[in-house]
DNA sequence: AGCCTTTGACCAGCG
DNA sequence: TCGCTGGTCAAAGGC
């Protein structure tokens, strides 16, 4: 691995929306009025080899290559298909960064899909995702403790930080500083019995998420979530109909007063974000309610100024979409940037009072593996996604 | 009691 | 063969 230029990719500065990865605070102080130069190289997540000793009671083989996320958001049928995969693996693996499963073929693609009745963005435009290598997949965040605010659940049970957002419930059973990150990195494994399915959590100190690496394939359905607070469903209602978001009624919106939802709530759709990573344990919780009062930064200063940027963003889509994080997304543009051939698509969260924005492109000598990165905080809560899962499973079953 | 995290020790691949 | 490194084990303690 190519530790300096990966570090690049998962330095987990609160934002990255130019290749020459400066600070957030950097952005909103105005100190980035510059053009991007030939200089600006976009660092590419060089294939990792990761020595993988099956497990001797562990009668699955687990293969380190298909998502979490992915696996979760295929039908039993396809996994079914990906375990047939699993069986021939080999017990050496290449990297977890190298490229994309085909499970995250279609995550990815309803990760860009406009809920029931609206058509996808052009993202298979943009990711060509259509190539798409069936192996492993990466998500790398640089986020900012996204999904805490003002949200009484997640001071939350010890049930509930056991279980991650992503539905699954994950044990940790080691940790270790490697070298080459400056945060520790943290090895859990799916709690469910003879599941192989693993996962690695680079952690910054003040508790964002700086790297996750699914390993592995749940070969169970997700645990059932626990019971959902009863308010949600009233808040809900109020959500749906104060929605001032284009076209998505159905889904409901984010809304700063949104409440009670918990981390399972979303049912059937992938976290690529690993924005509820982050209240995995308590640690994180205390952290989470510190950054409530941390003062907001102002993304959309430092947005203005990219958008002065002398090459122009291409001016996208105004419709918004809910994707795999669980957060609606409007795109606002995308862009060539120098030192990589593949267009950089631009997000920014549909909610009216939310400032969070994000970028997803190719990795360069990777095409098959994407960064996503995440800039800012979620001032709100999650969008209702029940629709939304509903029409990503119709999805599904079409194809 | 059960399940979790923590953490030092151990193992195996690689150069 | 040896040291380095990443990944895993397992005992101990906590909730």
């Amino acid at each position: 691995m190519h530790n300096a230029e990966k570090t690049i990719v998962i330095k987990p500065v609160p934002s990255r929306p130019f290749s020459s990865y400066r600070s957030f605070s950097d952005l909103v102080d105005g100190t980035i009025n510059r053009s991007l130069t030939a200089d600006d190289k976009i660092p590419a997540i060089k294939p990792k080899t990761v020595r993988f000793r099956p497990s001797s009671s562990n009668s699955l083989p687990s293969r380190p290559d298909v998502s979490e996320a992915a696996s979760r958001f295929t039908s039993d049928k396809a996994s079914a298909t990906t375990s047939e995969a699993v069986n021939e693996a080999p017990s050496i693996y290449k990297p977890m960064a190298e490229s994309v499963s085909k499970n995250y073929d279609s995550l990815m693609e309803n990760y860009m899909v406009n809920d029931v009745g609206h058509q996808k963005t052009s993202v298979d435009d943009e990711l060509q995702l259509q190539d798409i290598n069936p192996e492993n997949y990466l998500v790398q965040n640089q986020i900012t403790s996204s999904f805490q605010h003002n949200s009484p659940s997640l001071v939350a049970t010890r049930e509930q930080d056991r279980q991650s957002c992503d539905g699954y419930n994950w044990r940790k059973y080691g940790q270790k500083q490697v070298k080459g990150s400056e945060y520790p990195r943290s090895y859990y494994k799916c709690t469910h019995p003879s599941c192989p399915m693993k996962k690695k959590v680079e952690r910054s100190f003040d508790g964002n998420i700086a790297e996750i690496v699914y390993k592995g394939e749940h070969n169970h359905p997700k645990p059932q979530p626990a019971k959902r607070l009863a308010a949600v469903s009233e808040e809900q209602s109020f959500v749906n109909n104060n929605n001032n978001n284009i076209g998505n009624n159905l889904l409901g919106s984010s809304h700063d007063s949104f409440i009670g939802t918990t981390l399972s709530h979303y049912d059937g759709t992938p976290d690529l974000s690993g924005v509820c990573s982050g209240i995995e344990n308590d640690n994180e919780r205390h952290k989470s309610k510190k950054r409530k009062h941390k003062k907001r930064v102002n993304v959309e200063e430092a947005a203005s100024q990219f958008v002065g940027d002398p090459e122009p963003l291409m001016q996208a889509s105004t419709e918004s979409t809910i994707t795999g994080d669980g957060f609606r997304w409007r795109k606002y543009g995308q862009k060539i940037v120098k030192g990589n051939p593949y267009p950089r698509s631009y997000y920014r969260c549909s909610n009216l009072k939310c400032n969070v924005r994000k970028h997803i492109e190719r990795v360069l000598d990777e095409p098959t593996s994407f960064i996503i990165t995440y800039e800012g905080e979620h001032n709100h809560e999650m969008p209702d996604r029940t629709t939304n899962s509903a029409a990503q499973i119709n999805i599904l079953s079409a194809e």
